[in-house]
DNA sequence: GAATTGTATTCGACAATGTCGAATATGGTA
DNA sequence: TACCATATTCGACATTGTCGAATACAATTC
């Protein structure tokens, strides 16, 4: 691990507050003298992944993020293959859809179909959900039990009354995942708000993704029809992407293995 | 400028191809021994700025990028502000609007309206197009002298038939747009659309970003109307940000004065 | 299935490079 | 005007990143 580069993150990280940030606070956010802190950020704006606020002296992130990411999200395969079948999901349940990656301990929303009956709605892509109170993320973590144990050995963090922060319980739902090849979530990241996610294969056979269909908490449980729908979906991306099985066997052992 | 860094933004940017890279690739691009380059890139993807294929040996952009853009995007001031206003622009004019940053040479699409007729249209935000080609552009050169400079030195890219790549004709142009505070293109970065911008000034008097109204060239040249609502609209957004001049006045020297 | 090639990856010595503290500049506030 | 807080510059030092060689890995060919 590069030092500088390792430091250069974590001041994108910091930035990550909607607050801007000078370099004194900063670096007594990063544990550094302010003239390394300095050195830092000058470099990152010279590629525009940072930049200075239009007046004073405080530092935000990038356009050149922006640029970044856009190349990002064209150039994801699973994603374009999946939106096609997304869209379709949408439309014959009338609910809005996600498509979901891992980035650590969180599932970030890499597409998101709004919900077609042309109501007021925030487009989702680029949120992320931490993966325990997400469908999508316990669907991640039970085929990636590496990043499960990853997330397990640190606190999970409540969002809200109903996200489950007990590990000994999520790992229990695990392996109904893995039994059922479906996850679920009531209220746990959003009150209000509840889903049901698959996971998404590629050739190799690994999940490299997740698909979920999002909906009022008030119309729970989702009837039959929606859960085949979205089981469907799931194989029918995985498929496009070259995957001969599905849903994927379960690669090992678990946290409680150990 | 930190070295390491600067690598790694490089490394960053030379994965911006639709074409994802091995270790050996990236190197020769870079002119650096694979060593050093592997370092630099298992550092970024221990950020999760990068990523490995599921399957296979070759990096490519990561998804963290995607939830950096995000927050760059949701804490911009002149884009919430913004937003509002240019809704309005699409809806009186019925044409596509844009709002657009500078980024090096080129102008990068910070939010976008949709034409609101209904048709199928791609959501460009993220989208960067070569500051000399597009409308947008010519306002954030015109008003910095600085960034003109360093666009004019080197040799212009021509996207169609009619992009202006001769020095000389943009400085003109910039004089224009310094003159009636609006600049305009046609199909000069895309055949068969052209665009109208103007500037957005910052409470310090600084142009920080340029609204545009796009439309079909079979269109142009806009009425009077569509130039007046696009002014009203560029003035409307600075005067929230607490601009006290509208059109605001050109720095200093041009190019030309050296 | 064995061999070969083109990869990625690990390792350790060297010195180039980033780091840090002190000195200076800047800008805002009393 | 003087003061304070903050950003920025500078240079000596030793930490740290760099590089080439050695190794491991994987795919492809015969």
């Amino acid at each position: 691990m590069i030092q500088s580069i390792d430091r250069a993150a974590r001041v994108l990280s910091s930035l990550q507050g909607a607050r801007h940030l000078g370099i004194t606070e900063l670096a007594t956010l990063l544990a550094l003298p302010p003239s390394t802190v300095h050195g830092i950020v000058k470099s990152l704006q010279s590629h525009g992944l940072v930049a200075k606020e239009p007046n004073g002296n405080r530092y935000m992130l990038g356009p050149a993020l922006l640029k970044l990411s856009n190349v990002y999200l064209d150039t994801l395969d699973v994603r374009a293959r999946a939106m096609r079948w997304t869209r379709e999901l949408s439309r014959r349940t009338g609910l809005s859809t996600r498509l979901g990656a891992e980035l650590f301990d969180e599932v970030i929303i890499i597409h998101h179909n709004l919900r077609p009956d042309g109501s007021e709605q925030m487009p989702e892509t680029g949120l992320s959900i931490p993966a325990h109170a997400s469908a999508m993320g316990k669907v991640l973590l039970t085929y990636n039990p590496d990043a499960a144990d990853d997330v397990l050995t640190r606190p999970l963090r409540s969002l809200t009354g109903e996200t489950v922060t007990d590990p000994a319980r999520l790992i229990l739902q695990f392996a109904l995942v893995a039994e059922r090849g479906i996850a679920t979530e009531e209220d746990e990241a959003v009150l209000g708000e509840s889903s049901v996610a698959a996971p998404v294969v590629d050739r190799s056979g690994s999940v490299i993704a997740a698909v979920a269909v999002v909906m009022p908490s008030s119309e729970w449980p989702p009837d039959d029809n929606v859960l085949n729908d979205l089981r469907e979906t799931a194989r029918n991306i995985s498929r496009e992407l070259g995957a001969t099985v599905w849903p994927p066997p379960v690669s090992r052992r678990h946290a409680l293995d150990d």
